[in-house]
DNA sequence: AAAAAAG
């Protein structure tokens, strides 16, 4: 199995891998924790493999559990990539499918599963899936998993398993009520933290940026943001499906490239949205919480919330779509009026250090370049406001943007073959915009690839990482922007 | 308090 990463080109394990990797394989119940980002995926799925053994009988004998139906299909992949080289056969059972192909793969004699809960008790109660010989349970995004809209569902899986399995939670966050109320369904479990403890959670390798967003046009600023030399995939997250949908389509009408996932979707659509986002046939994903977790994406360099998440917890998921595997990223939060408490709850409980969010706005598009953000010492990072150094006299407030010119909206005439561009542009996989952080994000000079790409990483493989191909673009101009065209002009 | 997860 190391063998067949290491011809793939992956040779080095992450800290978590190197940790839970020895102790998973002697059958130790482990709760893992590790940063976003950071290979917890194979951390798991090494020692369940190897449990298994190369040659396993046919049914079921691995559960992987976790919470949305995007991060089961892309756990079952990182899975069977690892079980390449093995006779284990892998599924996703999740909803909003058909049943058909996930009964079959089960009859085919699948060993490991990995399924989101409803199905699973589905599938389970109809006697297709049998989960008596299980030898090894996971929860991937434990403490979600054991929260109380999974509780219930958990703990009848939990029920359905012998009580002699080896039993492993991950998540990069573990509350201390979670972890406890977790110790009921383990044995003497190990808390492994791959990090720093004086450390945080937070990656060093993520600027954290906030707006005061009051008074502020937010779909004007993200286009803005959107614009920004050097950015790759773009993550937004709304609080509501209905925020999301309305974002999609308004910046689609922008000119941008975004496609939407959200509960509101039909599951085809949501997948499709997934698909296009990892190709790069899209370069932006409008998201609720249900992108938060897991996701693994290639070159996103930015993400945006669009509405601030609820607590911290889901603010280190959402800002570690970013920054993942060694490369830089920024999140930029947008703190409305009613929000200011919930920031100032987020922001002391990461430890950021900055007390209230600035109320700003650039009518530059260089709205990063600007931006002296001081790198987080020792891991933890200093939020930080973009302070446009001048508000240019061409700008204008972004709530008069309906009432003539966008600043960000392209000519009408223009916008069919922009897309156009933008499309064959993202399906290249390796354009200027897309090749990871640029001058945008990195403190560091282009993300060192090179330094990564040998970490044991769940889907680094999938893309073999063309090398980034630097053209030298045409440089905005710094004052008078009234006409900025869309990010594949 | 929203979203997610069965149909």
């Amino acid at each position: 199995m190391v063998d067949a990463l290491a011809t793939k080109g992956i040779l080095e394990p992450f800290p978590i891998q190197e940790q839970t990797i020895p102790m998973g394989l002697n059958g130790q119940d482990i709760i893992g924790q590790a940063k976003t980002g950071t290979g917890k995926t194979l951390g798991f799925g090494l020692p369940l493999l190897q449990e298994l053994g190369l040659n396993p009988e046919p049914g079921v004998q691995a559960l992987v559990v976790v919470p949305t139906r995007e991060l089961c299909v892309q756990v079952a992949e990182d899975l069977t990539l690892a079980a390449s080289n093995r006779a284990t056969k892998v599924v996703a059972i999740y909803g909003g499918k058909a049943y058909e192909g996930q009964v079959a793969d089960l009859k085919d004699g699948a060993q490991v599963v990995v399924g989101t809960p409803g199905r699973l008790l589905d599938l389970a109660s109809q006697r297709m899936l049998s989960l008596k010989n299980v030898k090894v349970m996971v929860l991937d995004e434990a403490d979600k998993m054991l929260d109380l809209g999974f509780l219930a569902d958990i703990e009848k899986l939990f029920s359905q398993t012998p009580p002699t399995r080896h039993t492993m939670l991950f998540s990069a966050t573990m509350p201390g009520p979670i972890v406890a109320l977790a110790r009921r369904f383990m044995n003497k479990p190990i808390h492994i933290r791959a990090t720093d403890p004086n450390e945080g959670l937070t990656q060093a390798n993520i600027k954290h940026v906030v707006y005061r967003a009051h008074n502020l046009d937010k779909d004007e600023v993200i286009s803005r943001i959107l614009q920004a030399e050097g950015r790759g995939k773009t993550v937004v997250f709304t609080r509501t499906k209905r925020a999301a949908a309305k974002l999609v389509e308004e910046l689609n009408d922008r000119g941008f490239n975004a496609a939407a996932v959200h509960g509101d979707l039909n599951q085809e659509q949501r997948e499709r949205a997934m698909a296009a986002f990892k190709a790069g046939k899209k370069d932006i994903l409008i998201a609720t919480d249900v992108a938060a977790r897991g996701i693994d994406v290639n070159d996103v360099t930015h993400v945006i919330n669009h509405t601030i998440p609820e607590d911290h917890d889901t603010y280190l998921h959402r800002a570690g779509r970013t920054g993942r595997a060694g490369k830089t990223g920024i999140a930029v939060t947008f703190v409305d009026w009613d929000d200011m408490h919930k920031w100032s709850l987020i922001n002391k409980a990461l430890d950021m250090g900055q007390p209230e969010p600035v109320e700003t706005y650039s009518s530059s598009p260089h709205l990063y370049t600007d931006l002296d953000i001081p790198a987080g010492s020792k891991g933890r990072l200093k939020a930080t406001s973009i302070l446009p150094k001048t508000v240019e006299a061409a700008g204008r407030p972004p709530r008069e943007r309906r009432d003539g010119d966008s600043t960000t909206r392209p000519p009408r005439e223009r916008r069919e073959g922009d897309r156009t561009r933008t499309r064959s542009r993202g399906a290249s996989g390796s354009s200027p915009a897309s090749t990871g952080p640029g001058n945008a994000a990195s403190t560091n000079g282009p993300a060192d690839d090179a330094a990564t790409a040998g970490k044991v990483e769940g889907s680094g493989t999938h893309d073999g990482g063309a090398p980034a191909r630097r053209r030298s673009r045409r440089r905005r101009p710094s004052s008078g922007g009234s006409a900025t065209p869309p990010p594949a002009a």
